[in-house]
DNA sequence: CTTGAAAAATTTAAGAA
DNA sequence: TTCTTAAATTTTTCAAG
C-alpha cells in the first residue's frame, strides 16, 4: 500500500471547502480556514504538489445544453485472462461517451458510464463495447431516470479519522 | 422538455477547456478560445448565470489521502409507489458515504454509489440503507477494483451536434 | 510554520468601436 | 457583440518573527 499523506485539520478543511468552491479565492479560503493568504497558499501548493488534489473542474449542467441520455452497463467478459481485461479497459478509454468505467468484483466484470445522445446513439456505443476486440459477452443495461444524488464530493470527515 | 441554451463555438469552446481546467486564469482561457480577456469574462459569467455552469470542485486524489474503498450497490424495493422511491432518495442524500446516486430503469431500482473506510464500515451502510425506512427487499454489491476511466468530462463535441 | 508588506499578475468595469 | 484601457483585487514572493 502507498504511503499516505499525512494532513492536519487545516489540510483537511482546505481539501473539504475546495471539493466543493474549485474556484474559491486564496484570501476567502484563507478566511475559511483561519489562515493568512500567504500560508493559505503555500499549503495549497503542497497539496498541490503532492498530487492530494488532482485537478480542478467546471460542473457542467447538460440538463441546460442539451438532448442526453446516461446509461449505466454491466459488462462481462467470456473469459477472464488480464489481457481481456487490459484491452477492453485500453478501449473505454478511447471512447469519449463513456464518462466512466471501473473494474469490479461481483455479478459482472466493469460497470460502465455512458452519456450520448440518445437511444439510438447507445445502441451504435453498446455493439463498439462488443466488437470492443475483447471477449464481451453480455451487456445489461440500466437507463438513469433520475440522477437522484450526482457525486459531488467524498466524505473527508468520514474517512480521515 | 427545458428549453436549452444556445451554444456558439465559442461558448462550447469555453465550457471545454473549463470541464478539464478549471482555475484557469481568465487570461489563459481567452488567449485558448481566441477573445480578449474581458469578452472572455463576460461570457463565461454568462455561462454561470445561465447555470450551464454549475460549479467548479477540485478533484481529489483519496488514494494519496486515506484508506477506502468504493462499492456500487444495486438497490430493489419491494414496492414502487412514489413514496417508496421519495423516502429513499430523500435518505441517501443525507449518508456522506453515499457519494452518487441514480435512479434506473432495469434489473433494479437505484444504483448506489459508497465511498467509506473498510468493509466493515461498508456493511455497516448496507444496513443503513436496508434499515432506511423504505422497502428495500435487495441489495446486490459490487466492489470496486480499480477506477479504470474515473469521470473527467462530458462528451462535449458529441453532444452538441 | 507563521505573518505582513511589497511587487507582479489577474480580474473586472467602463467607454469606444 | 467585441476590444482597449485603467482601477480594483488577487496572487505570489520574500524578509522576518
Amino acid at each position: 500500500m502507498r504511503e499516505k499523506r499525512a494532513l492536519d485539520r487545516i489540510d483537511q478543511n482546505i481539501l473539504s471547502v475546495l471539493q466543493t468552491e474549485g474556484r474559491i479565492t486564496n484570501q476567502q479560503l484563507a478566511e475559511k480556514v483561519n489562515l493568512s493568504p500567504s500560508s493559505c497558499l503555500a499549503r495549497v501548493r503542497k497539496l498541490e504538489e503532492d498530487r492530494c488534489i488532482e485537478s480542478y473542474h467546471a460542473q457542467l449542467n447538460l440538463e441546460r445544453l442539451c438532448r442526453y441520455i446516461t446509461c449505466v452497463a454491466m459488462v462481462s467478459l467470456g473469459q477472464h485472462r488480464q489481457e481481456d481485461f487490459r484491452t477492453f479497459e485500453r478501449f473505454v478509454k478511447t471512447l469519449d461517451e463513456v464518462v466512466q468505467c471501473d473494474t469490479v468484483s461481483g455479478g459482472c466484470d466493469f460497470i460502465v458510464r455512458i452519456v450520448c445522445a440518445d437511444m439510438e446513439r447507445y445502441h451504435e456505443v453498446n455493439e463498439m463495447l462488443l466488437n470492443s476486440g475483447t471477449n464481451v459477452v453480455n451487456i445489461k443495461t440500466h437507463v438513469v431516470m433520475s440522477e437522484t444524488k450526482p457525486f459531488s464530493k467524498y466524505p473527508l470527515d468520514d474517512l480521515l479519522q
